[in-house]
DNA sequence: ACCGCTTTCGCAATCGTTTGCGGCCGGTTT
DNA sequence: AAACCGGCCGCAAACGATTGCGAAAGCGGT
């Protein structure tokens, strides 16, 4: 291939051993060379486009400036803004993102974690958990520098980047109260997510806050956030409780489930049915009826994950703590004014 | 962090020299180690949780079993398949995946494929990519084997793996004029990318070989393949040309932005003129009305790029052709036979 | 008993970088 | 003048795996 310059080509160069030049090109050590040979150092080291070689350093240090992300399913648009926010703030201190598709289920993601910490990553930035996981606190339990982001585990022993989903719901079903709905209904997500727990629980906790019924009944359970469940949950609900005027959906997806399953009762989302999405998704503007929805920053999140991580693998020891971002609702036209 | 078994650690409790383990484990070598050398050796191996040092290994070895891929917006639903293909085909073949964000820019791009190669990636995989680019071309001159994919440089000194565009506008306007479509136009993508000006020389052959008019006033041109350059694009062609009863897109964002640019004119898409996308990405069935649009097979188009750079990884010798996978037409409602 | 061949394995160098240790040299202190 | 000290730099040993070379051992053939 290419042929790299190395140390000793630029010791070579201006009579000085390699070692030398090393601590010249090392900021932290570069103090103990004399000023005038650091400058031709630099200026040879430039000159030869030298470049140092990751491999012969990582061996020596024990670090591989990389990191590995894993993500359930990097099919889902969900994830991409998360990548593209950690993959950002890793690459401005000049870490490498390694990436991983579970493709769903904890065999997928313990595989994938081995082969990340095979690969002697300094830290490892997980989405793809669920909320009691294995392999993600044994590669922390591992010493590798672990954090969370938008799912977190139950006993919280991981530093997670969320979004605060309690916020969240509060926000969809103080928006619909305040249209005038009393009958409030929830398409939850899988439990064993912290994401479909958090929201049906928030649900709940909301509904009773808001004086309005706050029945277990009210919520129905999808067993995947996919549009499909989402009919099939939307449709059992919507035939255990005719009365419902609202749906607060635990995703988009679920929520676009939801329209289905109201027109396929011959009602119209909207305008008979109010229904809240969660995520804001690309293009949710552009359905019909353009959907209300929960936003979450997944931008943010993922760059707030990758310096959590940053801070995580430069300085180990003080613990870094999880963060919630706060949600906000953005109001389309799939909620209205209750009906008399 | 975590104590790793070496080659020494297995020598020392087997009373052998840890060359023999190296040779014992590599199956290439294997042969010439005493079969129940070997076994002892394997035993060992496991009993102790071995596992090849990757830094150690690729600096021996030039090679980081780890590959590139640059994508130009990660935001983009459009990727995630890409990617989840390519990874796929990838890791089976024990290789890591090194994701970019250039964030669309040359120079992104360039900065990107820089720090990769810096990394000692063994190969790259760019989907970002514009028709006459330097940066790509320049790593596959330093010799490291390159494979494009979804796009393509114009003079195909490079492997590309893209969909047929020819043959998918094809389909659209074939499926136009079969519903009798006459006056049919195009919003374009931007033409300095291969897909952009791929899809926009197709519709005009594919017009005057189904004998319609094919001049160039009937295409427009988006400066951006999203929504809203979309719908610009969309008024000042109908602005020009009110006559269309359909318009081929060079894209779904582009044709979601010609609904709003039908609809903003006070007509209908589907009914009054009749749309088509292209990619087919996730939800758009979920639009009102939801989008006929030509399919690529994006998920495989990731995996026959993973492959393709395995082989050229493998075998450099034997240059990879490029391949183009073909799309299928999904027809939906935003497509209609044409009114008299 | 010697030669030659094959099988099997050890020795040591190598990849490029980092880093503890010690040496040299100039100047200051007692 | 001896002792000391600090700045600067070279030496060499790591890090863990791979590999050319050669040596030892075994074996058959003459």
């Amino acid at each position: 291939m290419t042929d790299r310059a190395t140390l000793k080509d630029i010791a070579r160069e201006i009579g000085v051993h390699a070692s030398t030049v090393s601590r010249a090109l090392n900021p932290r050590t570069a103090s103990v060379v004399k000023p005038q040979t650091q400058k031709r150092v630099l200026e040879a080291a430039r000159a030869l486009g030298y470049r140092p070689h990751p491999l012969a350093r990582g061996l020596r240090t024990n670090r591989t400036m990389s990191v590995g992300m894993v993500i359930p399913d990097i099919e889902n648009p969900l994830f991409g803004p998360i990548i593209a926010g950690a993959e950002e703030a890793l690459t401005q201190s000049g870490y490498s993102t390694l990436i991983g598709n579970s493709d769903y289920g904890e065999r997928g993601a313990e595989s994938v974690i081995g082969a990340m910490l095979d690969r002697q990553v300094d830290g490892l930035l997980i989405a793809a958990v669920s909320r009691r996981d294995s392999s993600a606190t044994a590669a922390a339990g591992r010493g590798v520098p672990v954090v969370l982001v938008n799912r977190a585990v139950d006993d919280e022993s991981l530093p997670a980047i969320t979004g605060d989903d309690r916020l969240g719901v509060g926000l969809a079903v103080r928006h619909l109260a305040e249209l005038g709905h009393r009958r409030i209904g929830h398409v939850a997500g899988p439990s064993r997510l912290s994401t479909g727990w958090g929201r049906r629980r928030a649900f709940l906790e909301w509904m009773e806050a808001e004086g309005l019924e706050a029945d277990p009944g009210l919520v129905e359970e999808a067993d995947w956030f996919q549009v499909e469940p989402g009919y099939r949950a939307g449709l059992t609900l919507l035939a255990r409780r005719p009365d419902l005027t609202a749906i607060v959906a635990g995703n988009d997806l679920l929520g676009l489930g939801c329209y289905r399953a109201v027109r396929a009762l011959g009602r119209e989302p909207g305008r008979d049915v109010s229904i809240t999405g969660y995520n804001d998704m690309p293009l949710l503007e552009m359905m019909q009826p353009a959907m209300t929805a929960v936003r979450v920053p997944y931008r943010e999140m993922g760059g707030a994950a990758g310096e959590a991580l940053l801070s995580l693998m430069t300085d180990g020891s003080r613990p870094v703590s999880s963060v919630r971002l706060r949600p906000t609702l953005e109001v389309r036209s799939s909620t209205a004014p209750a009906r008399p």
